[in-house]
DNA sequence: ACTCCTTCTGAGCCTTTTCTGAGATCTCCG
DNA sequence: CGGAGATCTCAGAAAAGGCTCAGAAGGAGT
């Protein structure tokens, strides 16, 4: 599926091992990594400590209780996604996971495809690993460090140029200081004014609106 | 549900409209704003030019299907969180569904506490990092210098006029007097009116309403 | 060595913000 | 009502912040 680049990494967190296995090769064949664990409190600690763009999480599990487990770390701000799988369908049971802090919820027995789909959409909001990074009504072509534009035309970046603009679309929400882009994306080594002048090259090149000021703050990521 | 700060905006796509009325309705009573559209064309206007926190859209629209309408706003850099409804149960309308760009799928007939539950799940994401001060009905964004009216419009404030508010707003109950905010938000050493002049600002951008004067006292934060 | 492209610097110009002050208006209280 | 003090409104000067761009310096390909 992700072609080339790294692999996505998924946590999954289940006790009946067959079960485990299965959705591990499963998952392998579809590109992803995977770590197993089987009781809560190892999941704890590899979601703890490991880096991973998503996790599976069985509902009913040993020693930690999945939902304890999601809870828990949810409480230490780990922010990656979760689908729970639990055999228990009621609604209770799935209003309860998804306020648990969970952001999907399968019932078992489920289908093998919907799982994946489910996962598919659950990291397709990671910019890891995606080809492009939505700019507006544009996309910028994180591999050929293009700007694609809404007509299909394409602009060609230089270096620094594309250095910038993901830095600004990889938050796209938040405002960048010249300070925060200037160490980023030059040496910091450089003179003051160098955000400025490729923020220029940028609006020359893709026109006003693709970068924001905002007055004595620093700049953010606009429509094209 | 919401502390106060800004509803969440919802975009509603949804032909039948008894249904789209008392979902209108239950959301409303979560704390949600809802705009509704009958049919994917609309839809689509709407989700292009307004601005929403999550948007639940029915799979069998008129005019234009519901996935192409997703995949339509997907095509046009799109990324507000979708939830699709359908009649369709099959597992491979959930996983066209999710492929087509949505966040998650929901089988009618559904129940309403569900419903919410996957709304909470899709809407947890957004409200990270956007730290706000309440404003009366509006609502101060921390990051961004900007005030969040109940419409969803920002309106952008100065340095200072920021400052000003945002003292004005932590201690909302509290009657400030002008030494203090002088001291708090100016450097002392400039003239006494100041602090007046600024609240004449704020007042002409954001209304009379916003800063309430307390005779021969100070300034108390009012309603937007 | 020549050309083309990218990177970086800095200076001049333009825009926004900040601050001052002075007249108009309002509020309180006798 | 009428006056003193408080508050509001606003124009314009000064300062800060941002934009534009020409040209120098470096590097890659020819």
């Amino acid at each position: 599926m992700h072609d080339g680049a790294v692999k996505p990494r998924v946590l999954l967190v289940e006790d009946d091992r067959e079960l485990a296995g299965m959705l591990t090769e499963l998952l392998a064949d579809e590109g992803y990594e995977t770590d197993a664990a089987h009781d809560g409190q190892r999941g704890l600690h590899r979601g703890l400590t490991g880096h991973y763009d998503v996790m599976i999480i069985d509902r009913r599990l040993p020693v930690l209780d999945g939902l304890e487990l999601v809870r828990q770390l949810r409480a230490h701000a780990v922010t990656t996604r979760v689908l729970v799988l639990s055999a228990l369908g009621e609604l209770a049971d799935r209003v309860g996971g998804l306020d648990a802090g969970a952001d999907d919820y399968l019932v078992k027995p489920f289908e093998a495809e919907e799982l994946l789909a489910r996962l598919r959409a659950l990291g397709r909001r990671d910019l890891e690993g995606a080809e492009c990074l939505p700019l507006g009504t544009a996309a910028l072509d994180l591999q050929r460090h293009e700007v694609v534009l809404p007509r299909g035309e394409r602009i060609t970046l230089s270096g620094r140029e594309f250095e910038l603009l993901r830095t600004l679309a990889q938050r796209p929400k938040a405002i960048h200081p010249r300070a925060a882009l200037r160490g980023a994306v030059f040496a910091d080594s450089t003179g003051e004014s160098i955000v400025d002048t490729y923020v220029y090259y940028l609006r020359r090149k893709l026109g006003r609106g693709v970068v924001r000021t905002v007055h004595g703050l620093g700049y953010q990521i606009g429509a094209v």
